[in-house]
RNA sequence: AGAGCAGACCGGACGGCCGCCUCUUCCGGGCUGUGGCCCGUGAAGGGGAGGAAAGUCCGAACUCCACAGGGCAGGACGGUCGCUAACAGCGACUCCGCGCGAGCGGAGGAAAGUGCCACAGAAAACAGACGGCCCGGGCAUGCCCGGGUCACGGUGAAAAGGUGGGGUAAGAGCCCACCGCCCCGGUGGUGACACUCGGGGGCACGGUAAACCCCGUCCGGAGCAAGACCAAGUAAGUUCCGUUGGGAACGCAUCGGGCGUUCCCGGAGGGUGGCCCGCCCAACCCCGGUUUCGGGGACGGAACGGGUAGGUCGCUUGAACCGUGAGGCAACUCACGGUCCAGAUAAAUGGCCGUCGUCCCGGUCUCCCCGGGAUACAGAAUUCGGCUUAUAGGUCUGCUCUGGAU
RNA sequence: GGGGCCGUGGUGUAGUCCGGUUAACACGCCGGCCUGUCAAGCCGGAGAUCGCGGGUUCAAGUCCCGUCGGCCCCG
C-alpha cells in the first residue's frame, strides 16, 4: 500500500533551487492557489508559500499547511519529477478541503498535457 | 434582586483515519585509528505553542569589542519605606484630587537662577489706577488739575486670603473674632508625614519644570543576523598613513663618524564606539647615497572593492516548575522533597471527519426535541523578569451602593 | 530575529528643535481674462479632525505616553 508521507528532505529549501524555479518556472494562476512549475528537474520537490498581502501569520500558517496536506494526499497524481511552488491566496483559508484538491488535479492534469 | 469596584483563573472536551518536527533505545547498512561516527519511506516509546508566543517599551543573563581611572556632555528614573539579580516592576504606607461608596488617578524643587504667560483687560509678576467712590484746589456746579483707594464694575486660565463686625472723607488686616496661611519649637512615626499640642507673624510666597534648569540615584558600546568553527570559493586586489626625532648618564670603540643599555622630553597613527584629561598599543630589514633623503620588501592600521548565503556549535537545566513547611500585613524570602517540560531554520507542533459542551436565532413556546449559526485574540525563533496592547465566552473570591424580606 | 527612520490639502515638501490663535510654498484642481482654438501667461477661488487615542498646559501640528500604517539597514 502506497503511504502518503511527504518528509522535509521533499521539500524545496535551497536558495539556489527557489531561485532558479522562480526565475525559470512556468506561473500557472489558480482560484485559491498559483503555482510556479518547472519540468527539466530529476526528482520531485515543492515548496509552500503565501503573500504577506495575508496580514495575520496564523493564517499564512494554515494556508499553508492547508496546501501542504493537498500535495502531500495527491503526490502521486505526479507521473513526472517536478519541482513546484504553490502559492496560497486569500480563498485556501475558507475554502473546502474538497475544492481545493479537485482545483490541484485539475491544474495539474493541463500541466502534463501540455 | 439590581447596579458596581478590585483581584485571581480557564480560555473548548473525547474519539477515529492520514501526516510533520525532535529526543532515547533497538534494527539494518556503511566507515573505522575499536573510543565511536554517518546514513535510513525502518521499528517501539517520550515530548511538541501562548496568556498574551505580540508590540519591542523597560530591566537583566549571555557573547563580542574595549578595559588603571577621572571629568564633561548625554540619557533614564523621581512621595516614603521595603521587595528584587535588576527594572520605568511589585507590596505596604503618606499627602492631594475625583467618586455617596467599594475604589481610582497624581506625586522632588517655582522664597538658586533664566525664559514664557497669546487674546481680552486699566493692570499679567518685586505690577498698575480705566470707569466708579472720596478729599482738596480752580472755572459758577455736568469740566479740569492734584491726591487717596481696591471695598465694586467689566476682562481673563490666572488679578494682594474668606466671612462678620469695628473703623474711615471713602476705603483697606487699618483693628478685632472665627476659619485659612506661613515660620519656629514639641510630641509620635525608620520615613513620607501627622497632631483637640505650644509659641510667633497681619499675611510676605500667581502659574508653567511631559520649558531650560537645580537636587538625588543609576547608566561603557553593540547585539544570538551577538559570536566560534568547518567546508566551498574569489582578486594573499587597489589607494592612503605609520614603523621616528631630540636630550642626559654610563659602558664599548675612537682620528672622526659611531654602537649598546637605562632614563627624560617631544612628534605621527590607532584604541578607549560623543568629547577632554589621562592611560594603553604594535611593528625593521635590504640597496643606492651616507647630513637631510630616494627606492624595494615585510609588518601594523584605515578606507574602498571581490567571494560565500551551505553545515556544525551557540540551543535550551533555568534568578525553572510543582508540592509541603517556616518567616513577613504584603511584595517576597528560606528550608526540604520531587520533575525534566518545543528547539524549528523557505521555518515542525497539522489536515479531514464524528460525538458532546457553551452561547445566539427560529419552530415548539413548562429549556424536552428539531433546524441553522457562532465558538475570540492570536503561532515559539538565545533565554529569563516586568510593562503595554488585543481578546468570543465563562468560573471563583473579597468588597460597595440601592431596593425588598426577616 | 534585531536595529533605525517617517506619517501635514489630490501629489511633493516646510513649519515640530525652542508651544501662541487666518498651518506656508510649488505642482495639480475650479472659475474668469487673453486667443479663431489649445497651450503658456495673468487674475481670483476652493481644498487640512496635521495617521489615530489619551495626557501635560490657559493653549498642542509642535511636549509626554500608547497605538496603527509605511520605508530602510544588519548574516
Amino acid at each position: 500500500m502506497r503511504r502518503y508521507r511527504l518528509p522535509k528532505c521533499k521539500i524545496l529549501r535551497t536558495k539556489k533551487d527557489i531561485q532558479q524555479l522562480f526565475r525559470e518556472g512556468r506561473y500557472v494562476p489558480g482560484r485559491y492557489f498559483d503555482l510556479v512549475v518547472r519540468t527539466d528537474v530529476v526528482d520531485s520537490k515543492v515548496l509552500f508559500t503565501v503573500s504577506k498581502k495575508i496580514r495575520k501569520k496564523v493564517f499564512r500558517n494554515r494556508i499553508k499547511r492547508r496546501l501542504r496536506e493537498v500535495y502531500r494526499l495527491n503526490q502521486y497524481e505526479i507521473s513526472m519529477p517536478l519541482h513546484i511552488a504553490m502559492i496560497g491566496k486569500p480563498g485556501a483559508l475558507t475554502a473546502d478541503f474538497q475544492q481545493l484538491q479537485a482545483e490541484f488535479k485539475q491544474i495539474l492534469s493541463k500541466i502534463m498535457d501540455s
